[in-house]
Parts: structure tokens; C-alpha cells; sequence
RNA sequence: GGGCGCUUAGCUCAGCCGGUUCAGAGCACCUGCCUUACAAGCAGGGGGUCGGGGGUUCGAAUCCCUCAGCGCCCA
């Protein structure tokens, strides 16, 4: 059930007199979220043109969205990520920037074919290849057109303020333009180029990965260590190599010698085609040049020498797979190895391998392997060991380093302007200390491994001649050979990786590489927020692709959130089955309420611990404070009612100290909260809008007009308290809305309005406040803070000696300072209205009688004569305890002001303040002393 | 092995360039209140020698060194 939204501005047949009129004393989330973002949609309040830039001259504010997989289902790492970045669109919005937060989702090759290709196995039994390429990329298309982008709707729910209009997919036709418009640049430049090397290689996806894309995990492994029996060329050379004391190498027991090498992988020595030593390893000199055989397979491999081994790292020997392993292949390459690959793309031994092992699966290849050579005595046992095994990031399969083919990025001289970008500060960190992670990861960049053996993607620009072998790589699908004409052309079967496409995302979006007013108005953009976890897969590529294409960068500041995790640390995930679905939380607590609770956990560079068992522990702060805003202001409108309202200039005159104090926390607030989001501080912002709004607004002013509002203290004053609630309260709702947009909107459309003076269309469209630095009153505030401290002192005493809180009191204030004295006359009947004091008496000495005693900040007495309720030692033993410390406050103030190097180095305004504290706590201790003795002398 | 970060109240965290009554908030806890905006609330209260040690300084939770524990990234 929803009530009607009004709409004062937009609807002209919607009621012209907002106002408090029956809202429930609790929010609903449900009932006003939904139609005020329809609103916001409807009136176009999240959009923006090119022409408002280029013709009506607004700052562009731009924000692009790290595109959700299409496949994806929205989860907590989505709802910080992008509750972070419509906080900072709302606001620079209400600022008046033309804010483009332009949404869209990203085609996640390997993971979207996954879901399909299991789909299509539980549901035909079929894999890709029993289809064919073009039915799996109609399915896949199929499958992405009904629950694809389901994502972004589901953004809408937590209130995301995109330009929706412009909602893009990566392999929507502009951006795929965009993509081959790349490729075939970076391949005419030379900085594409096909090759064979060693890339991560997953069995499970069939597909190549990028270094980026194999995650080290770190395990518990074995190192096992393998034998290999020397040529009998060999022997006598491994007898001096043995004697001179190389340990490694062994007599076998049917006679000859043996050396040891070790690896966690034993299974690879089936593709071994050679030993390597250091060069400079003395203990092996004499063996470089002689062979081995290689177990199993009967192979003679050579013995060879490179400068990449390391002498003190197991024996010192290493055996070489170079068809296997990076280094290896590295080895290979230069000594001339030979390179001999003996894994199946699934993973299984091959038929290179001896026939034994042929068909086995990696793992069980390894078993067999150590079986086979412990029988043939030449297993010499393993160690355990620890080591990083690299993992699938999308299956989380054993990634196998495989000798094959592949489309690669020259990086180095892309990585160059990325890493100025930081280094020069023209890229800002925030936190600053990712600058280093990244400049490090650029430093050390390596070549980009970007095709993948995938069906779902960008397919690869590039044909080949089956006549004449030539290659082209074009913009436009060739029909012909460009060389010899021939019509039997062949495309690269494989695509594109994935962040081949979101590493353009800050322009293709705006249609590069046309030359769009989009982009001319929009680019670069400003911000980007993400996790750090994509750091290199996609901030920095991004970084490297808007310099290579648009000359800059695309964004400068880059806002690293930390990992939504759950009540125990851990990441939250699907396995785990600890996620907590943010569409549940705006169910039950509102969008609101999820918002704020995660903001009020964001701070610099921290986790977000949520408890998915207990997700009301987790989101009621948002919720009671979403619901503690609803209350404040029904009363407001209530209490301001239906009558016209004055304008704050009107009522100038009539203001009184209480709204003096309130202007002033207003513009602290405002200049407080607008810096925070400056410094993206969000975790500050929302303390400080915490601390203004409930515990100043809230607390005390709400409470202090209270009577002037019911008419009690005269027009006037009733005129210009709810001038100043109708100005503080629009000024709130207005600091606030980025953070909880729906309650704020909801409330603010009913707030009543000064005639004459202009009302915003609405709330996300009202300018963000700018704070005036004449209505910060520094005497008003502590005015009213030596007031707050009268009451609480007050309440305490009452507290401490069990006074109802319904029975009245009378105080008496011994040598109150004359403006105190004025103040507290003045606000006797609030003195009332907080503390139940009936009556306030002054006088210049200690009072005799029974009663409680504290002493106020000014020295000034507050008794509280409570005969017949006091316990006297008890309250000896308060004071004695108050007194002492206050002494030691006072000793060490005196301390610091007696020592020389203090009152000489530190400076003037330190001492001063410094001498200000002694002269307050010694008056306190005074006031309380005096106090104590008359207790003492009168029970003696 | 290299790098980054964390360790402050029972829990989650603030405390920015060293100096606001010997450290603050939320949650949790204790006590009292359904006071006509709000019990998703109000009032009051308990609880921390800021991981250990050393140093710089007139002064350190804050800067430096070191040790211990934890986490992340890269090889």
C-alpha cells in the first residue's frame, strides 16, 4: 500500500497545502520509496545533456559505473559500491553540476558462458560444441535478453540516481565499434601481437587467462623430490662432482649415478627435456654438457647451464619443462632446449607422454608418476611445502601454465603515461596509499594475455588467408584476401577478454570514436569508486586506455571502498552462503536504511562487517535513524502547521538565542559535512550529519521551541521559532538527502514555504547549502552549551540521589558569572521543561543544608538542596572523588605551566589555553572543597 | 622473499598536519521512564594504563625504531 506522492511543483492538480497531515508515527519504507523514485525518473531529474555543458555552461560532475556482470545478481559489494557513488552524485547535483552517473552492465565472457553452458547441460544434455558457435551465441543472447540487466533494476531499489537513459552493455554495437576500432589501432602501432608462450591456461573454462585473472592461492604441497640416472657418458663426471661434495648427486644401486632435482608438480616430468644448473655453481661445472635419462619416458635430456637458477633454492638443479612452466620456457629459450608439451587442453596427459600416463588427469598423472618412480627406486621422498598455487578467478580450477598461442598487449608503453598520471598527482588515491600498489603494479607491468577460447565476447578482428597465408586486421569484415584476392578467409575463432572492453568504458560509452557532443561534454570524467580488488584489472587499464585514446585520463579522483564482509571477517560469497541480498534489507528496513548503515561503516580504507544471521543487528542503526528523521519531522510540520511562514530575514529581529545557536550548528554542519564529501571522508559526513541532527536538532532545539511553538511566550517568538525550524529543517533535509534520499524527499515535499521565496522543483534538485559565516555565533554557542551543562549536571544530581523524574526541584547557583546569572533568568521556564527545577535562586556564598553539589565549568556552585533524600556520606565520598580529580587535573596543568620548556617552546595560545585550565579546574576544585568541608564540619 | 595495512571500551570502528576537563560514537550492558514527534524513543550510568618495549619532544593514541599477533597484494 502506497500513499499518493504529492507533488507541489510538478503536479499541478496535487494538493497545494503540504504538511503533517497524518503521517504515521513510523516510516514505511515500502510506501514512499518506490513512487518517489518513479518521480525523480519521470521528471527527469537524473538526467543530463551534452547541450547543458556545451550551450547552458554547467560543470559537467561524471561518474561512470563499474559495469555489473550482466548475469549478476545485485549483493552487498554492489549496494556500498553504489550507494557510495549516488551519495556523491545527489550532492554535486544539488551543487549544480551537470552530474552524469551513466549506469550499464559488462557481458563477463567466461562467466555469463558458464551459466549457459551449464544451463544448457542440466536442460539438453548438451555442450556447446553439440550446438555449434552460432546457436550458443543465439542462446547466450537469449539468456542475457531475459534476466540479463535485471541487475540494474535492482540498483533502482537501493535508490541509485543514474542518467538511466543512458544505460549501456559492452557489447552493444557503438561499444563494440569501439573495441575493434581499438584492436586494430594498438595492432597497426605493433603494440597487439600474436605469440606463443606460456599463459594461465584454465582446463575447466578451456580457455587462456591473463596473469590478473589466475589468483594465488596459498596451500599445503608437497615437494617432491625425483632422480635421474646419468648418461653413462656422464658417470665419472657425476663421481667428481659427487666427491667434490655436491649431495645431490647419488650412486644408484645397480651401479651408475644419479642427480636429485624437486618439484611440486611431478607429473611435468614427463615433459622434462633437459636439467639446468647455475652456471656459476661450481659443484656442477663438470655436468653442463653431459645428459641424463629421464625416467619413464626414456628420454636422454641434456644437462644445461642458466643464470636464472637458483644455487641455494633445494639441490640447486632444476629440472626443465618447458612446454609447462614460465621460467622454464624462459630456459629453454635460450639454451635451445627442446619444448615438449604432454597436457591435453582438459588438463589430461597426452599422447606425447609415455603410454602409461596417456589420457590421466593432471592429478592423477602426479600420483601415478610417484608410484611408478618409487618402484623404479627413484623417488627420493618430498618435504611438505608451502607454495601458491594459482587458481581460476571465475572456476576456481587449478590453473595449468600451458605452452600455446595467443593475442597479447605491449603494455610497457602504456603503462608509462599511467604511471606519470600518479606519480605526478594528476590521478588522487583515496586512501592515498593505493597509489603505491598501483605504481608498483605498473612498474613491474607485463604483457596482456587478451584472447580467450571462448564463444561470448568480442571475436577477434583478425583474418587469415587459407591461400596465401596473410594476415589482416581490419575494421570492416574483409570479403576478400587483401593480398591475393582470395575469397577463403578464416577468422580468428577466439574473443576477446572481457576487461578488453570495460577498459574503454569512461568513452565508449559516450560513443567514441566518434567525435559525440557526449564526449566532448563528459570526458573526462571525475570520479570513480570502486573495491581495490579491480585495481589492475580495471583501474589501471582504464587509466593507460583514456591516455592511448582521449590524451588524458579519464578520472582523478579514485575512491577505494573496502570489502562488505560478514560478522566473522570473512568475504561474503555464495559458497559460503553468508551474503546478505540487499533487496531483502530494502524490504524490510528501506533503501534508506541500508544506505545509511553502510555509510556510517565506511571509513577510510575499512571493511564492512555485517552480520547475515542477524541482519536486524546489522541495519537498525540505519533504520532508527531513517525513522528518527521521519519523527522530527512530523513534529516540525506539525508544530509549524498551516499558516503562512515567515522568511528567516523577516524574523531577524525576533530571533533568540536558542535560534541564534541552532543557525550557527547549522553552518558548522554545512561547512563540516560539504568537506567531508570533498575529502571523501564519508564515514566523517555521516557523523557529523549524526551529531547535528539528533544530537543538536533533535535533542535540544526541537525540544527548546517546544513552547514557544505552542504560542506560550507570544507571537513573535512563535513566529520566529518556526521561521528558524522551517529555514534549519529545509537546510537539514537538504545536507542529508544524498545520504537517505526517500525519507528526506518524502518529508521536504511537505515542509511549508515563505511566500515570496522561490521553492526548488524538488529536493534532489535543490541547491546544496552553502554555509554563511555570519550566522556563526561563537557566543551563542557557548552561551547554550554552559545551559546544556546546567541541565545535564542537573539531571545527574537527580539521578545519582533518586529524585522522580516527574517531581520538581529547586537549585541554587553559588557565584554564577553575571552573563550565566542573565542566561539561566532568562531560560528558567526551559530549566523547567528539561530538569523539572521549579526554582532558581543565586547566591554569592555555599549554601548551609542537606543537598547534592557539582560544580559547573565557570566555578559556579549548582546545589541541589534535596533534604530527607541525600545520604550524606555518600555524598562526601562524591565530592572527595570529584575533588581529587580535579586535583590532579589542576596539578597537571600547574605542572606543564611551571615548567620553563613548556611556557618557552610551546606556542602562545597553548599556554594560554593551558593557564584557562588550571584557572577552571582550581576554581572547580575550590567550589567543591568549600562545599565538602561545610558537609564535614556540620556531621561533626 | 618483496610491498601495503591493521592492533583504541564486550563487539564494530572514529580520533586527519602531536596540544579543546588524563580518549569518542554506534551496538551491547545496567538503572529509571509508554513525558501528546519518535519505546525503531527519552534520561542517567558502568566500561579503555590506546598490542609490548624503546626513542624524538616542553608535550605522543597521534611521529620514529623495534618486537609480537592478524589481514591483504605481488613474486
Amino acid at each position: 500500500m502506497s500513499e499518493p506522492v504529492p507533488d507541489p511543483v510538478h503536479d499541478s492538480a496535487a494538493s497545494t497545502a503540504p504538511g503533517a497531515d497524518a503521517l504515521p508515527t513510523r516510516l514505511d519504507p515500502a510506501a514512499i520509496e518506490g513512487p518517489l523514485f518513479q518521480r525523480s525518473l519521470d521528471h527527469g531529474v537524473f538526467s543530463r545533456s551534452a547541450a547543458d555543458v556545451l550551450e547552458g555552461g554547467a560543470e559537467p560532475y561524471v561518474i561512470v559505473i563499474p559495469p555489473p556482470n550482466v548475469t549478476a545478481v545485485l549483493h552487498m559489494g554492489h549496494g556500498l559500491n553504489n550507494t557510495v557513488q549516488d551519495v556523491l552524485v545527489r550532492w554535486r547535483r544539488m551543487q549544480g553540476r551537470a552530474a552524469v552517473w551513466v549506469p550499464g552492465t559488462d557481458h563477463a565472457g567466461i562467466a555469463t558462458q558458464n551459466v549457459v553452458e551449464r544451463k544448457l547441460a542440466a536442460e539438453e544434455g548438451k555442450t556447446r560444441f553439440d550446438v555449434g558457435r552460432d546457436e550458443f551465441v543465439g542462446r547466450v543472447w537469449d539468456f542475457v535478453g531475459e534476466t540479463g540487466g535485471s541487475i540494474l533494476e535492482q540498483l533502482k531499489a537501493i535508490g541509485s540516481s543514474c542518467d538511466w537513459d543512458r544505460t549501456r552493455f559492452t557489447l552493444d554495437p557503438e561499444l563494440s565499434r569501439a573495441v575493434r576500432e581499438v584492436f586494430v589501432r594498438l595492432y597497426e602501432k605493433d603494440l597487439i601481437y600474436r605469440g606463443e608462450y606460456i599463459i594461465n591456461w584454465c582446463p575447466r573454462c578451456g580457455t587462456a587467462l591473463s596473469n590478473e585473472e589466475a589468483e594465488g592461492v596459498e596451500t599445503d604441497g608437497r615437494l617432491h623430490h625425483l632422480r635421474y640416472p646419468f648418461s653413462e657418458d656422464a658417470w665419472a663426471a657425476a663421481e667428481a662432482a659427487a666427491s667434490a661434495g655436491a649431495s645431490a648427486i647419488v650412486p644408484m644401486e645397480g651401479g651408475g649415478w644419479a642427480l636429485t632435482v624437486s618439484t611440486t608438480r611431478p607429473e611435468t616430468m614427463l615433459g622434462d627435456t633437459g636439467v639446468a644448473v647455475h652456471p656459476d655453481d661450481e659443484r656442477y661445472l663438470g655436468l653442463v654438457g653431459k645428459s641424463i635419462r629421464l625416467p619413464l619416458a626414456d628420454r636422454r635430456i641434456p644437462i644445461v647451464a642458466d643464470s636464472w637458477v637458483d644455487r641455494e633454492f633445494g639441490t640447486g638443479m632444476v629440472k626443465v619443462t618447458p612446454a609447462h612452466d614460465p621460467n622454464d620456457f624462459e630456459i629453454a629459450k635460450r639454451t635451445g632446449l627442446e619444448i615438449l608439451n604432454i597436457l591435453t587442453p582438459e588438463g589430461a596427459v597426452n599422447d606425447d607422454a609415455p603410454e602409461a600416463f596417456r589420457g590421466l588427469d593432471r592429478f592423477d598423472a602426479r600420483k601415478d608418476v610417484v608410484r611408478a618412480l618409487e618402484a623404479a627406486g627413484l623417488y627420493a621422498g618430498a618435504d611438505n611445502h608451502r607454495l601458491t598455487v594459482p587458481h581460476c578467478y571465475r572456476c576456481d580450477t587449478v590453473v595449468e601454465p600451458r605452452l600455446s598461442e595467443q593475442w597479447f598487449v605491449r603494455m610497457k608503453p602504456l603503462a608509462e603515461p599511467a604511471l606519470a598520471a600518479s606519480r605526478d598527482g594528476t590521478l588522487r588515491f583515496h586512501p592515498e596509499r593505493w597509489s603505491k600498489t598501483y605504481e608498483d603494479w605498473l612498474d613491474n607491468i607485463r604483457d596482456w594475455c587478451i584472447s580467450r577460447q571462448l564463444w561470448w565476447g568480442h571475436r577477434i578482428p583478425v583474418w587469415t588467408c587459407a591461400d596465401c597465408g596473410e594476415v589482416m586486421c581490419v575494421r570492416v569484415d574483409p570479403t576478400s584476401c587483401s593480398a591475393c584476392e582470395s575469397t577463403r578467409l578464416e577468422q580468428d575463432p577466439d574473443v576477446l577478454d572481457t576487461w578488453f572492453s570495460s577498459w574503454l568504458w569512461p568513452f565508449s560509452v559516450f560513443g567514441w570514436p566518434e567525435e559525440t557532443d557526449d564526449l566532448k561534454a563528459f570526458y573526462p570524467g571525475h570520479t570513480l569508486v570502486t573495491a581495490p580488488e579491480i585495481l589492475f584489472f580495471w583501474v589501471a587499464r582504464m587509466v593507460m586506455a583514456g591516455y592511448e585514446f582521449m590524451g588524458e585520463a579519464p578520472f582523478h579522483d579514485i575512491f577505494l571502498h573496502g570489502t562488505v564482509r560478514d560478522a566473522q571477517g570473512r568475504k561474503m560469497s555464495k559458497s559460503l552462503g553468508n551474503g546478505i541480498d540487499p533487496l531483502e534489507v530494502v524490504d524490510r528496513f528501506g533503501a534508506d536504511a541500508l544506505r545509511w548503515t553502510v555509510l556510517s561503516m565506511c571509513g577510510v580504507g575499512t571493511d564492512i562487517h555485517l552480520d547475515h544471521e542477524d541482519l536486524e543487528a546489522a541495519f537498525s542503526p540505519g533504520r532508527n535513524f531513517a525513522n528518527k528523521l521521519w519523527n522530527a519531522g512530523r513534529f516540525t510540520l506539525m508544530s509549524v502547521g498551516e499558516g503562512d511562514v515567515k522568511a528567516l530575514a523577516q524574523v531577524e529581529a525576533d530571533l533568540e538565542a536558542t535560534d541564534r545557536w541552532i543557525l550557527s550548528r547549522f553552518q558548522r554542519a554545512t561547512t563540516g559535512m560539504t568537506d567531508g564529501l570533498e575529502r571523501f571522508r564519508l564515514h566523517d559526513v555521516v557523523d557529523r550529519a549524526h551529531r547535528f541532527f539528533w544530537g543538536d536538532f533533535a535533542d535540544w532545539y526541537l525540544e527548546v521551541v517546544k513552547t514557544r511553538l505552542r504560542g506560550e511566550e507570544g507571537e513573535a517568538s512563535r513566529e520566529a521559532a518556526r521561521a528558524v525550524l522551517v529555514h534549519v529543517f529545509d537546510g537539514t533535509l537538504r545536507l542529508l538527502h544524498p545520504m537517505v534520499p526517500f525519507v528526506t524527499e518524502h518529508l521536504w515535499d511537505r515542509i511549508p514555504w515563505p511566500a515570496g521565496e522561490t521553492r526548488p522543483s524538488s529536493l534532489p534538485e535543490a541547491p546544496w547549502p552553502v554555509a554563511d559565516p555570519a550566522r556563526v555565533d561563537a557566543g551563542a554557542e557557548a552561551g547554550f552549551a554552559a545551559f546544556q551543562e546546567l541541565v545535564a549536571a542537573t539531571r545527574s544530581l537527580r539521578k545519582e540521589y533518586g529524585v522522580g523524574e516527574g517531581a520538581e526541584v529547586s537549585v541554587v547557583l553559588v557565584g554564577a558569572p553575571e552573563g550565566f546569572r542573565a542566561a539561566v533568568e532568562a531560560e528558567a521556564l526551559r530549566l523547567h521543561q528539561f530538569a523539572r527545577v521549579a526554582r532558581v535562586d543565586f547566591g554569592a556564598e555555599a549554601v548551609q543544608g542537606v543537598g547534592a553539589t557539582a560544580a559547573l565549568q565557570n566555578g559556579t556552585e549548582l546545589f541541589l538542596p534535596l533534604e530527607g533524600l541525600i545520604d550524606l556520606d555518600r555524598e562526601r565520598e562524591r565530592l572527595g572523588r570529584e575533588i581529587e580529580r580535579l586535583g590532579g587535573q589542576l596539578k597537571g596543568a600547574m605542572a606543564k605551566l611551571a615548567n620553563e620548556n613548556f611556557t618557552g617552546r610551546a606556542p602562545a595560545d597553548v599556554v594560554e589555553k593551558e593557564r584557562e585550565k588550571a584557572d577552571t579546574f582550581r576554581q572547580q576544585r575550590d567550589t567543591l572543597q568549600l562545599k565538602l568541608d561545610s558537609l564535614v564540619a556540620e556531621s561533626a
